[in-house]
RNA sequence: CGGGGUGUAGCGUAGCCCGGUAUCGCGCCACAUUUGGGAUGUGGAGGUCGUAGGUUCGAAUCCUGCCACCCCGACCA
């Protein structure tokens, strides 16, 4: 394996894919779009995951588990869920292998399925069919439930974590008395979603709703948060749908009220998935190799030793296993490699490589000085301190590291965020800066489909809380109210 | 799924046109010297040339199918 990556500029594509692979966090398997995470990958993961789920439990919401199987009848009983779904459908046919005499395992064409199964793009027909179950009454609403699982959705094209046959996410799917507490609680996920990319991932996003024809296939609303990734295109990174009363209605999910009035329910579904690494990968890292955000970094600081004579190393471990230590007790997540196998210089690039956010290095000279050299990857600079206080000082460099990457990537989005006024102009800015355009729009499918078809940019969302302004549609003249944001995605 | 490209040791490659079981670098293993930014030397291991067929005395090389990956399109929460 070559040591270093390709440059961001020379190929943002071919830096990502090599970055993915030499970060050593996920690899392609022997089935066609599907990837295998590995354990450096899935740590990510698995940060991400743990931090979410006390996000929901914090909101009330509690984890359940629902079958990988739908039967296919379910599955067609919302006609735009199926509609939106229908071609990149994994399907099951048959239960059961033989051998055919011949020495070739084949599908027994004797146990073929009566029902066929569809293998979960997303869950909402197989839960909505057990809700019909759980619902009488007001008294049983709300129910608010997640499910940590897998789906598959037969992809053309895949790359690693950005788009996968197989991913996996977090669904969550709630039931309520009201359409107004629906639509509470997609915004609410929505915000979740939100502080969690901002607070957590140290990557910026934009809150808005999605225009008609980019909503979930069964959804009244979708609402998303859209982030910037390096090259200049967007990400959407988390999806919170308020779906009205349609899966109600096709399950006949009816409660009574306190009037004793028997009513449809009211549902949102939400979801992140595996996508959320891609895109903290495209927003923080250079052409070193991945820069992590410390609060989810499976290593936050590593210790490497750098010594001439098994005595001088001795020493150095005995330093090196008490900083641990004080740093363990400050819940940061440290390794000390003491490797005699490597080199510093390669274990300097190597963690470089993983993005871990700090490297503190002891050696000889600093036996005799009682200090450390700390150096942070977001920046790279580095610095000698004194040993006492090490502890407080990376615990405030991590704070530090946190902050400073989320600025850089907002920086960085508001630089490449532009108002554009014409169509002509919007061509031009698409092309020469690529970003997030504002502009205005008449509302229409139709002119979306042409902007879309013309130029492959695409309205990522309205966004929330924005101004109102008086304008044109920058293709039709037609008058608008606000502005939209455009950009070309992932 | 359409157009183009690629597939040779863990990774990157030469050889392919003009058929005779394979080149080089990195990595790996052993030992020695090394260790403050990807060490050096010596010795060594590792290959059904993506895969399945076909042509041939003989296939990495020629032919066909299939698979995977990359780029571009179509598709896509």
């Amino acid at each position: 394996m070559s040591k270093g990556l390709i440059s961001r500029e020379d190929d943002y594509s071919q830096w990502y894919n090599e970055l993915v692979a030499k970060a050593d966090l996920a690899e392609h398997s022997a089935v066609r779009g599907c990837m295998v995470i590995k354990p450096y990958g899935f740590a990510i993961w698995e940060k991400m995951q743990a931090v979410l789920d006390q996000m929901f439990k914090d909101t009330g919401h509690s984890n359940a588990y629902f079958p990988l199987f739908i039967p296919k009848s379910f599955f067609s009983k919302e006609a735009s869920h199926v509609e939106g779904f229908a071609t990149e459908c994994a399907v099951v046919t048959h239960y059961r292998l033989k051998n055919d005499g011949k020495g070739n395992i084949v599908v027994d064409q004797d146990a073929k399925l009566e029902e066929e199964l569809i293998v979960r793009p997303t869950s909402e027909t197989i839960i909505w069919n057990t809700y019909k179950g759980w619902i009488q009454s007001y008294r049983d609403l709300p129910i608010l439930v997640n499910q940590w699982a897998n789906v598959v959705r037969w992809e053309m094209r895949t790359r690693l974590f950005l788009r996968t046959a197989e991913f996996l996410w977090q669904e969550g799917h709630t039931a309520h008395a009201t359409a107004q507490e629906a639509i509470e609680e997609t915004e609410r996920m929505l915000e979740v979603y939100a502080q969690f990319a901002e607070n957590w991932m140290a990557m910026p996003v934009v809150r808005g709703r999605k225009t008609a024809s980019e909503r979930f296939a069964g959804a009244v609303d979708t609402y998303c948060i859209e982030a910037l990734m390096q090259d200049g295109k967007a990400l959407q990174a988390g999806t919170s749908h308020f779906l009205g009363q349609n899966f109600a209605k096709a399950f006949d999910v009816k409660f009574a009220g306190k009037d004793g009035k028997l009513d449809h329910v009211w549902a949102t579904s939400w979801g992140v998935s595996t996508r959320l690494i891609g895109g903290m990968i495209m927003a923080h890292s250079d052409d070193s190799g991945l820069v992590l955000p410390p609060k989810l970094a499976p290593i936050q600081v590593v210790i490497i030793p750098i010594y001439k004579t098994e005595m001088e190393f001795d020493q150095i471990s005995s330093i090196a296993k008490d900083l641990v230590g004080q740093l363990k007790k400050k819940n940061i997540a440290v390794k000390y490699d003491d490797r005699d196998s490597q080199r510093p210089g390669y274990k300097f690039a190597e963690y470089e490589m993983k993005g871990v956010p700090v490297r503190l290095t002891i050696g000889g000279r600093d036996l005799e000085n009682g200090t450390v050299e700390i150096a942070r990857r977001d920046t790279k600079e580095k610095q000698t301190i004194s040993r006492e206080h090490v502890d407080q000082f990376i615990v405030e460099l991590l704070d530090d590291i946190q902050v400073t990457i989320y600025n850089k990537a907002l920086k960085f989005r508001e630089q490449n965020t532009r108002k554009v006024d014409s169509y002509a102009e919007f061509k031009r800015v698409l092309d020469e800066h690529p970003g997030f355009i504002l502009a205005h729009w008449d509302g229409t499918p139709e002119t979306e489909k042409q902007i879309k078809d013309e130029t492959k940019a695409t309205i990522r969302c309205i966004p929330l809380n924005s101004e109102q302004e008086v304008g044109q549609c920058m293709v039709t003249g037609k008058p608008s109210s606000q502005r939209v944001l455009f950009a070309r995605a992932y």
